[in-house]
Order: C-alpha cells, then structure tokens, then sequence
DNA sequence: TAATTGCATGGTTGC
DNA sequence: CAACCATGCAATTAA
C-alpha cells in the first residue's frame, strides 16, 4: 500500500537513504507497508530503495528498521522506540544509554536529593523519518504540536515548543489523559493522587483480557489499580504502564509555550504529546491502544449482573469454557452490547498469543450477516466497537486499518463509516479476500482482539459449522414468500436443533450454566475444545454457536420476524428432549412467589415475579370425603406416599425425605393406599398422561408452541431446581387455573430482567394476546346486551353448559368429581385452587378447543404455535364474525353450549364433563352469582373466539 | 452491462 | 421511542 494512499496531506518525507531520498508524500508515494513487526507497527518499505522503516503504533513514527528499540542500560528492559512520543518511558544516559523509567524512578529514590533530571532532549533517533499521513491526523493537515515535557525535579510542567522537532505528535482527549496520568502518577507514586473519576473495580471492568500465562492474566492496567501492588515488582505491569504512557498526553489549556496544570490532580508527569484536543473530531492519531484507552475513560457504568459482566470463577476452573466476556476495556460510553462480548475460551487466547509475550486483549465479536459475508465486501461494524476499539475517524473515507488474522497474515481493510440518520454506520470495506481467505460465510462469527504490547489488532474467526443450508427448493419458496416461517423453523429445527423458545432461554441458560459450574461443565464440556478456529479451524469441533443462531434468526427476519425469537441453541435443544406436557408434570409455582394483582380490564390477575420450578412429578387426587391429597413416588422403592398439597419436593425424592408422615418416611413402611386405589389413581394418571401425551408425544422438540418453551426457559433458568423443598404454594386463590404446571402468563413469564414483564402495560405477545382476548370479550359483550333479551329464554341452557369450555376447572368441585369414579374412593384430579371467583383463563389451547367444539373430543388436538395465534389474529373481522358466529350470538349461546365440551388441561375433567354436564353446571350455578355467570359465560365464549380465531380490528374492540 | 459505491429504509432491540 | 444495523436500491464507475 502506497503511503499516498493514505492522505494527499503527507508532508514531505523522503527516504533516509541517501541515495534514494524517495518522497513519500502523496503522489510521490513510494512508500508502501510491509510485514508486521512484534513491536505493533509494521514495516515500512520505500519501494524505491526498499530501506525498511518501522512504525510504532504508540508514536505512529516511523522508524528506521531494528533502530527504534531502546534496552535499559539498568534493567535491559526493552523499551519502546525512543521517540519523543515515547519518551517518557526511559530517560536518556549521559553515558549514551537510557533508563527506563522504573530504574530512574528508583535512582530517584535512592538518592536523597533526587537531583534526577531526565535528559529529555535531544532525541537521539535523528534519522527517523515522519510517519503518518493525515489520514492518522483524522483529516487534518499535520501540525507541530507543543510537546509537554516534565521536569522531575520540581514537578513543573514545562511545555516545549518543539516546533523544531521533526516528530510528529498527537493529543488525545483531556478526560483521557488526566486518566491516564493518574495511572502513571501511581505508577510513579511521586504524588498523592486524588481520582475524581470514576475508578474502576475488577468487578466494574468486568473481566479483564487474558493473557498466555497467568496472572498474568489480568491487564496490568486494570489489576494494578486493583490491587495496589507495587508496580515496580512487576515487571510486566510497569512495562504496560510505560507503554500505555506512551500514548498519553495531556489535555489541558494551552498557554502558548508554556502550559501548566491548573489543577493538583491534573499534574502529569510527563506527557510528550500535547495537541490540543477538545474532543473527537479534533482528536489526532490514536493506535488502537489509545483509543481503548480512551474509550475506557467513559466506562463509568458498571456491567449488569446477569449479563455475564461479573467476576466468574469458573474461568479459573474451566479456561476453555465459552464465556461471552464483557471486553475489559473501551465499551465507550455505552457498554458493549452483549451479543459483540467476545466469546473466546482461554485456550484460544493461547493459541493466538502463541509462544510469545503477548498478550491478546479480546475486543468484540460478530456474527457475519449475509451481507456481511455476500460479495459486496463491506463488513458492518457495529457502532460502539468501531468506536471504542478501532482508530477514530472523522471523514466518512475513513483510513486504512491492517488487522491480521490468526495465521499472521494481514489483512489491509478501509475502515470508514456512512452518515446515517445523524449517526454513522461503520464498515469494513474490502473484507472479501479475507471472508474468501477464510471461508467465511453468513452466520460465522468473527472475532477482533488486540495484541498487547503493540495494540495490533487481529481477527479471529468462529466457523457456524451447523448453519442450516436449506434445499433449494425451500431456498427459493422463502424467497417467494410462499414457505411459511414455521415450515422454516422445523426445517431449521431438523437440521439444527434449534427450537421455539423464550429469548431469554438461551441467554438464560447459559448464564445459569455460567454460574453452575457442574452444569456449565456438561453443557459445555462437548465444545470445551472451542468453536473458534483462531489458528486451527478445522481442528477443532465445534457447536453451533450463538453465531449461527444470530444467523438464523436473520435469516428468518422477512418471513417471520416474530418467530426470531424462538431459537434456541441446538445443543441445548438436544437436552430438551423432553415433550411439553412432560415438562409440566414438572413445573410448579416458585415457592417464594408472591402473586402481584394486576387489573386487566376489570379482572383481577396474579401476577409472579418468579418463575415455576421443577419439581418432582407428583398425582393428586381426592378422597371421598372431598379431602385432597397429593402422592410421590419414592425414587428409591417406588412407593406411593401422601404428602401435603402444598408441598413441592425436589427432583429425587425418597421416603426417607418423607418428614410429613413419619410413619411413611422409610421405605420399609408400608403402602398406605391400597393396591386397588393405587391401581385407580394410576390408571387415571395414565389415562391422563396418554392424553395428554396423543398431543404432546407428536410434538418433538421443534415444534413446541412458543408457550411451552417459554415455560420451559422460566423453568430451566431456575438455578435451584429441585432445591426448593417444602413450600407453601402450588394453588393459589385469585387464579382458579394457577396450580403446578400452569401455563398462564404468571407462569411462562421470565424472570425479572430477563424478558418483559406482564405488567399492565407489557405488549409482549402472550399479553397483546391477552388483551386482545379480553377486547374481543369485551366487543362480545356489547353485542350480546343487545341480544340478550331474546337470549334469555336460552340463556339458563347456556348457563348449564357455560363453564365447558373453560371452567371444568372451575365447576369441578371435588363431590363432582368424586360421584364419576366409583372403582375407588379416591379420584385422581387436576388440582385446582379456589373456585370460588371467575376469572378468565389464561390457559387456553385454541388447537385444542377447536378440534373438540365441533367433535366433542373425540378428536385429538393439535398443536398450535404462537405464529399460529398471531396469524389467526390478522383475520379479517368478518371472518372472525362468520367463523365465531357473532351474528347470531344468541343462537351461538344456545345451540353452542353442547359444543362447548373441550379437552381441558385435566383430561379426566373433561371425559367427566361430557357425562357430567348437568352436574357440573348445576354446581357451577351454586357458586356463582348470575352476574358473574353471565360474564363468566361470556367470558368462556369469548376467549375461545379470541383463541381461536380472529381478533378484531381496533375500532371494532 | 456489471460492479461498486453511497445512501435510505425499515425491522429489531435496548432503554 | 430512539438508536442500531441489515439490507435494498439508486447512482456512479468500470469493464
């Protein structure tokens, strides 16, 4: 590359080669780059003699090659360059040697007067040719800046016109640098310091990078604040201090020639670099390193807890662990969004930092969109990254950015950015020959880190090995539109594994996981060895990755954008291979929760900030007496033992966990229902599950309706599953239908914080749903107030069979219940909490209403999906009053109550229901109020309209 | 005519 | 609701 290229505002340069003397300014460019160097830099190549120069990305000089390097003549600590950009890090000899700034602090000390007195000029590095194009210079036009220059002595500031001075120097933010001269005063610890800015914790930074070896293993930056060790017994840190120092200026007024600090704590040390920054635009040349550095300075926010930010010990237990890594630095004024949190295990950091020193600082990541990977060659960058961690630029034309890839090869990329809507949209242009290079393709994840010392940036790369590739067929019938997203989504799911689930279940999961060292162990163990193919792509296994997801979810946005959400990683798919109404069984109220009331529309809600749990699979039922009981089978003898109704038993159970019946709590003791209840119970409970299960056992994992899933996700981020042990829970009295295994919105909501919530104003789907449910009750209702007059005559049939569709529940008292089982006198039953108050029920399953209104369960349900409900909610009005028969309520109300049978949560209510119908509804009557019964009846009708169909428009709700 | 470039649009998502 | 960002598309340039 052409140094021209950079910029046409190249002051003259020429060759140090006398013989050459070739120009490097623009259009006389014969300069080009050259091959990498460990220092960070690269070489630079005057194409024309090919004297070989080198560029410190800290100084952005260049340097003659192999001639910048400075070893103290002390500690023989290598030191940086030598240039005045880097002149704080060492102090020039007398004796012609340097000292670096550890020994001279400790001459220093050493020496009761402490008549040090750094040697600042002249530089020796007089042959060193101007680097750095304007391009460097953000735009503008190089300037001789003022360079800052400290005097030890005395602590004065003294600021040196260096107009003379043939380097080019460079000023960063004011905010920056008093930062990082803080850091430098502690280094040096000549001062007392006071920090007005935020400092930064471990816990704040989040998990600093990593390095090959240790302890390494946290950024001196960061670990020396932390920790307050002595900076000078780290060789390691001081060195990263010096050279973090090196890129460091100060931002304060500039008095002409002199410039003094006019505040204690902005006293510097040493700041060799001083343009006058007012803030970014104005902002000259930062490496990488420096803008990290920078962006660092606004990190004031501490990272969520949940958001995988806080310290986790099990990195140090299992390095090779995929964890998203909130990056240790330079998140910028908003924090990384945790999708670009680099996700590289420790061992990839070793891969990539190799045998060498080097530290690899882990930056972002991103997953490759199909644009991104399509021939255009333009990679979006994501905004906070390209700002925090690439160069700053200021013209939409951007710069030149070399980023070398795992292999060590490079990779030259225009860095720029597009004006969009009052912001920028930053790319990666000419990306192609690496994605070609690499074999990457949409879905890929690319992942950027820095190499410390030097701030080089590199590029690391996540194949999505199980990218779903869809025939072509269904290819193109996506393109016309005429595949529907959940024909995509079981293709998707067949291929990769992937499910319909809550959002947060992903997340959640692995953040549980995170947490749960042993769980994080078997969910992760399978890819331990890494799904990043940093040096060694192919060598490694791997899984599909969130990467891939993302992909996915992308792919899928123009023909289901709603259903983006129901993904979910395949491998945590292939440990849910579990049916939906299996996992009921296992689901329960938390222990802890505490209903929130909540008023929907005049209806009274429960609402739980905690999610279910798991809990062991237990069978109630109910004696004739009308007691209730609830059985668990021992794990270790299977017997049958009672437990109280509200308690909740972890996953195993056994007698001996028995504690409520002593004289059950051995395995020993004997039965306490008889072989003939037992035999009852059982065949009820299987007939039950078999039920249950003609629907549930035909859905394999991909196909789960959105509302399982969600369940499921509520229940599997529940960290102490199985822990909870006895609790009073499991029935509730404002919601009839809250009891274990509900799937009402109280129970599939996620956890705080980690999804929407259901409060009143949520406009999650399941409540929209809701609430159109209850707008479509409520249009009913005025519609049958004006035919309620001539439905009164049928209005008492309605009445009994109103409660069909939704209320078995409700009607159901357990004398009900208990009349229909005479082979015992105990009777299995969905248990229920208080019937005493209507309420619309929330666990509604449209598939399975319609099946069973026009057939009286005789026929199976089918599975429905929310895509499925969201469709049907897009019907026409008309259509929704045709299929409801609105027009004809009132015939609906009579002539549809023999319809209203259906298939309840409780298959054995239902099978009553049908020969029971009388009863039932004579016992419902009793309980109830007219009024209520007519709203409730209402109720019924209109959440099965709303349920199964069509949602009116606004205006007619 | 194809490829590239620059910008606009709109879906998605976080606040 | 605003910001972000994936992508479409028109304008421009190159072949």
């Amino acid at each position: 590359m052409a140094m021209a290229a950079a910029g046409a505002a190249v002051v003259a340069k020429r060759c140090m080669n006398p013989a050459c003397g070739a120009p490097a300014t623009a259009g006389g460019g014969d300069w080009r780059k050259g091959w990498p160097l460990r220092s960070g830099g690269f070489a630079l190549l005057c194409d024309k003699c090919g004297l070989a120069y080198e560029q410190f990305v800290f100084c952005d000089i260049f340097h003659q090659k192999e001639s910048g390097w400075r070893d103290c003549s002390f500690c023989g600590k290598r030191l940086h360059c030598g240039c005045v950009a880097s002149k704080n890090s060492y102090d020039l000899l007398d004796s012609g040697g340097v000292q670096c700034v550890i020994c001279m602090r400790n001459l220093a000390a050493q020496s009761a007067s402490g008549q040090v007195v750094p040697k600042l000029f002249p530089c020796q590095n007089n042959q060193r040719i101007f680097g750095k194009s304007d391009e460097l210079l953000l735009g503008r036009k190089f300037e001789q800046s003022p360079s800052l220059m400290l005097d030890s002595r005395n602590d004065e500031i003294a600021v040196v016109n260096k107009s003379n001075h043939p380097f080019m120097v460079k000023g960063i933010e004011a905010g920056q640098s008093s930062s990082i001269l803080r850091q430098k005063e502690m280094e040096n610890g000549s001062r007392q310091i006071k920090w007005e800015q935020p400092t930064l914790s471990i816990g704040d930074m989040g998990r600093p990078f990593l390095t090959r070896s240790q302890s390494a293993l946290e950024s001196p930056q960061y670990t020396r604040r932390d920790d307050n060790k002595d900076p000078t017994t780290d060789s390691t840190t001081s060195e990263s201090i010096s050279e973090a120092c090196l890129s460091m200026s100060l931002g304060i007024a500039n008095n002409g020639n002199k410039m003094e600090a006019t505040s204690t704590v902005e006293r510097p040390i040493l700041s060799p670099t001083t343009s006058i920054a007012e803030g970014r635009e104005i902002t000259t040349t930062l490496s990488p390193f420096q803008h990290a550095q920078r962006a660092r300075h606004f990190l004031t926010r501490p990272p969520r807890v949940g958001e995988g930010a806080v310290f986790d010990p099990t990195k140090d237990i299992f390095p090779h662990l995929r964890v998203a890594r909130p990056p240790a630095e330079g998140r910028g004024r908003n924090q990384l969004l945790p999708r670009y949190w680099p996700r590289i295990t420790d061992q990839e950091l070793q891969q990539i930092s190799g045998d060498s020193n080097s530290t690899i600082v882990p930056l972002f990541e991103k997953v490759l969109s199909a644009s991104d990977a399509g021939r255009i060659g333009r990679l979006v960058l994501p905004k906070a990254c390209a700002e925090a961690y690439f160069p700053p630029i200021s013209q939409p034309e951007g710069r030149p950015l070399t980023i070398q890839d795992a292999r060590g090869k490079e990779w030259h990329f225009q860095f720029r950015f597009w004006p969009n809507n009052n912001s920028r949209m930053y790319v990666l242009e000419g990306v192609t020959p690496c994605i070609q290079s690499l074999q990457l393709q949409a879905g890929d994840t690319v992942t950027f880190s820095r190499i410390e010392p030097g701030g080089k940036l590199v590029m690391g790369f996540r194949k999505a090995t199980n990218t779903v590739s869809l025939p072509d067929s269904q290819i193109s019938a996506i393109a016309n539109g005429s595949l529907l997203s959940e024909t995509l989504f079981s293709t998707a799911n067949e291929n990769l594994g992937v499910v319909s689930g809550y959002p947060g279940f992903l997340q959640t999961i692995k953040g549980a996981a995170d947490l749960h060292p042993s769980s994080l162990y078997d969910h992760h163990m399978n890819s331990a060895d890494g799904d990043v193919s940093w040096l060694k792509a192919d060598k490694f296994g791997s899984r599909p990755d969130e990467g891939s997801l993302q992909f996915l979810q992308k792919r899928s946005r123009n023909i289901g954008s709603k259903s983006r959400r129901f993904l979910m990683d395949a491998e945590d798919a292939m440990e849910l291979k579990l049916t939906w109404e299996e996992a009921q069984e296992w689901l329960r109220p938390a222990p802890s929760a505490k209903p929130t009331i909540v008023m929907i529309e005049d209806y009274e809600f429960e609402e739980y900030d905690e999610p279910p749990v798991f809990a062991k699979r237990s069978i109630f039922t109910i004696r004739a007496t009308g007691e209730q009981d609830q059985w668990i089978q021992c794990d270790d003898c299977s017997k049958w033992r009672r437990l109280p109704l509200t308690v909740i038993v972890a996953s195993k159970w056994t007698c001996t966990d028995n504690s409520w019946d002593p004289k059950s709590c051995s395995c020993s003791a004997p039965e306490e229902l008889t072989p003939k209840e037992l035999q009852s119970v059982l065949q009820q409970y299987e007939e039950m599950r078999r039920r249950k299960g003609s629907y549930g056992l035909k859905l394999n994992v991909a196909e789960m309706d959105a509302s399982s899933l969600d369940a499921l996700a509520t229940a599997a981020v529940f960290g102490d599953v199985g822990n909870q042990g006895t609790a009073s829970v499991a029935t509730t009295t404002k919601h009839p239908r809250h009891r274990p295994g509900c799937t009402c919105i109280v129970c599939i909501q996620p956890p705080s914080g980690k999804g929407p919530k259901h409060n009143p104003a949520c406009t999650c789907n399941v409540c929209m749903t809701v609430r159109r449910r209850f707008k479509t009750l409520m249009m009913r209702k005025k519609q049958r107030q004006s035919e309620r007059e001539e439905a009164e005559a049928s209005k008492k049939i309605t009445w009994a069979n109103r409660d069909e569709p939704e209320g078995s529940n409700l009607s159901r008292s357990p004398q009900t219940l208990d009349t229909t089982r005479d082979s015992s006198d105990v009777t299995m039953f969905d248990k229920v909490a208080d019937p005493n108050k209507g309420h619309i029920d929330l666990n509604f399953h449209p598939a399975v209403r319609d099946d069973h209104q026009g057939q009286h369960g005789a026929q199976q349900p089918r599975p429905v999906s929310m895509m499925g409900l969201l469709e049907v909610a897009t019907r026409p009005l008309d259509n929704y009053m045709k299929q409801n028969g609105l027009t004809s309520l009132a015939g609906e109300q009579a002539g549809g109550s023999s319809s209203t049978a259906t298939v309840l949560p409780a298959p054995v209510e239902s099978e009553e229901r049908t020969s029971n119908e009388g009863r039932v509804a004579s016992v419902e009557r009793k309980r109830e109020p007219d009024a209520m019964a007519v709203d409730e009846a209402g109720d019924n009708q209109q959440d099965k309209a709303a349920d199964d169909a069509p949602l009116p428009p606004p205006a007619a709700t």
